[in-house]
DNA sequence: CTCCGAATTTTGACAAAGTCCAAAACTGGA
DNA sequence: TCCAGTTTTGGACTTTGTCAAAATTCGGAG
């Protein structure tokens, strides 16, 4: 993120030291847990409180500033890159969280063959697997998340 | 579901009175919550406690006999229908869930363009939008979903 | 620079969804 | 029918997040 400062006034938010330590910490840690953001913060400015970090990413999330994701057996995470429609990659085991650009195109399956009456705004896309690491660590893809609707082992 | 009983056999599950109402439960209420399942399970039996429900919920899962999903803002909801890789459309405003074909094909987004190393096993897409019911009364696609990565209205 | 009202932060209680654990009850094979 | 092992139960506990009221801070006006 170029400017914080600029981007809390540009939306009408009033400039304050937590809001400055949690939108820098969410762009220093993209992907990260709430509680993730509230460390990081704290060694920026010191003290936060827990409700402060949750007011604070849910106004920029509200303002579009920040995007929150909240994938399946993980509390939500906060990224930073706005806008550009990507999707996420999962790791089964640890949680690792990668972006990828969207599979087929600028909105690849926005388009659902039959949407039932629903006005579709969004497809959200999540891909899940195992992590490098979590792979070379013999991970099975399994043990940190029991769904695994569909794979064919 | 055809029959429960002989699929809890199958899987080498004790049959209980607990397994078939959780397992009918299912079946008959597509996309409930575990809460909605205990509900219904007591309508038949009487009575089941909220761990059994869970329990019950969990084994199943592992065994592949139903399907978990969790959508964001939404306890985890769960489903008869397994292993035809299909994915879901849900209403921001109510939660209503149905389900829908995979849109391209076969496993349409099943390959992001960089895997980041991953060993993908899924990939899962839900549909975000407004159902018939809550167009009609107006709702707008935000209230009971604060996210809204990437509309531009 | 100071003051004031509105917005933000803090503190602490609360809520929802699940899990953990030990005790009691049950399943199903011998 | 009996027994060992599995399930079910009840209750405490955890995690993630929200609510509400009081204290503090922001930032424009004077």
């Amino acid at each position: 993120m170029r400017d914080p400062e600029a981007t809390l006034r540009q939306h009408q938010l009033p400039v304050t030291a937590q809001r400055l330590a949690v939108l820098r910490a969410v762009s220093r840690h993209p992907h990260a847990t709430a509680d993730a953001v509230a460390e990081s913060a704290r060694e920026e400015i010191g003290a936060i409180s827990r409700q402060s970090v949750y007011n604070v990413l849910n106004v920029l999330t509200e303002k579009g500033i920040i995007r929150r994701i909240q994938p399946a057996d993980s509390p939500a995470r906060y990224e930073d890159r706005v806008g550009d429609n990507h999707h996420h990659l999962v790791c089964r085991a640890c949680g690792q969280t990668e972006d990828v650009c969207c599979a087929v195109g600028g909105a690849p399956c926005l388009e659902a063959h039959d949407d039932h009456g629903f006005k579709i705004d969004e497809a959200e896309v999540i891909y899940w697997g195992l992590c490098p690491a979590c792979q070379r660590a013999g991970a099975h893809a399994s043990p940190a998340h029991p769904l695994s609707p569909h794979h064919h082992d």
